[in-house]
DNA sequence: TAATTAATGTTAGACGCCTAACTAATCGCT
DNA sequence: AGCGATTAGTTAGGCGTCTAACATTAATTA
């Protein structure tokens, strides 16, 4: 690949995730949660009561992040926490009622976080967007696992 | 947009973002350099010497951060700073001999880069993927724009 | 010209995310 | 059964980024 494609490739991901993060963040704070909280609530949501390690792997950030968010939300309110009876190491983690009464509000946001972040498209199509940016996503998580794959103990 | 199309948009774009800024960051580490730092060498390499309010609207982000980055920079010898001689507020950064030796190595860097991002792509061209990702760079800053035009003063 | 408004850059403090180093518990192998 | 290696979670400290508040200088307008 040639350098003026890959600086643009680069640039265009640059602002991509910079873009999109902070317009999260806006309709994130309008419901009193910080970014990044919003993955954790959801995947609580969709599969129940989790571990850390288990949230960790979904949300795709390292434990001490968990750690960290999940304290947080805990003194919200919106998430409770016990120890695990069958792993006396792990902690698992559930929604309470007040955080399951967020459910809806941050579906509303989300949807309308996707609307404005498509909604200046000039050339493309919204099923074509997120089927290209699900193979991107594809091959950057292979990206990501070759590369500390790669890093020794 | 029904909920569903955008979960999976919001989803991809969150981890698109989360593992290219990581890629991005063990590339950079290697050549003594954090994220955030290569946006400010290669707008100075582009566009010769420029204030610190010309660096910011280059790089997206907000003047606090150009000033820490920039005395990073120069704190590495990578960089210069002097008083502008028309706007006594204004700053005027540089890059140095020292700073215009890592121009190669960050060539090199961001190809590389750009080629991990995309070796893992199934079913979508590079071209292609260039082609929609400025496209939704475009819409996502917009989006930005009508945001913060909506913020009174 | 004088007064108001805008722009440049800084500091202080917050956020999410990271790595490194650590404890405690479990697993795996001999 | 026991010991080394792995896994779960935490703490400490770093990064870039942000907003809010501020001083200084420039531009606008009365």
């Amino acid at each position: 690949m040639d350098y003026n494609q890959a600086y643009a490739l680069n640039r265009a991901l640059r602002t991509i995730g910079m873009r999109h993060r902070s317009l999260a963040a806006t309709e994130l704070n309008r419901l009193g949660l910080a970014i990044g909280q919003e993955s954790l609530i959801m995947e609580l949501a969709n599969q129940g009561p989790r571990t850390q390690a288990q949230l960790a792997t979904a949300a795709g950030c390292e434990p001490p992040t968990i750690t960290s968010a999940v304290q947080k939300l805990e003194a919200l309110g919106l998430v409770s926490r016990r120890p695990s009876t069958k792993d006396r190491r792990a902690t698992v983690v559930e929604l309470t009622v007040k955080g399951e009464s967020l459910l809806e509000g941050l579906s509303a946001a989300w949807i309308h976080l996707a609307e404005s972040t498509v909604a200046g498209l000039s050339r493309t199509k919204v099923e074509d967007m997120i089927e290209t940016l699900d193979d991107l996503a594809a091959s950057l998580e292979t990206a990501a696992r070759d590369l500390d794959a790669r890093r020794p103990t």
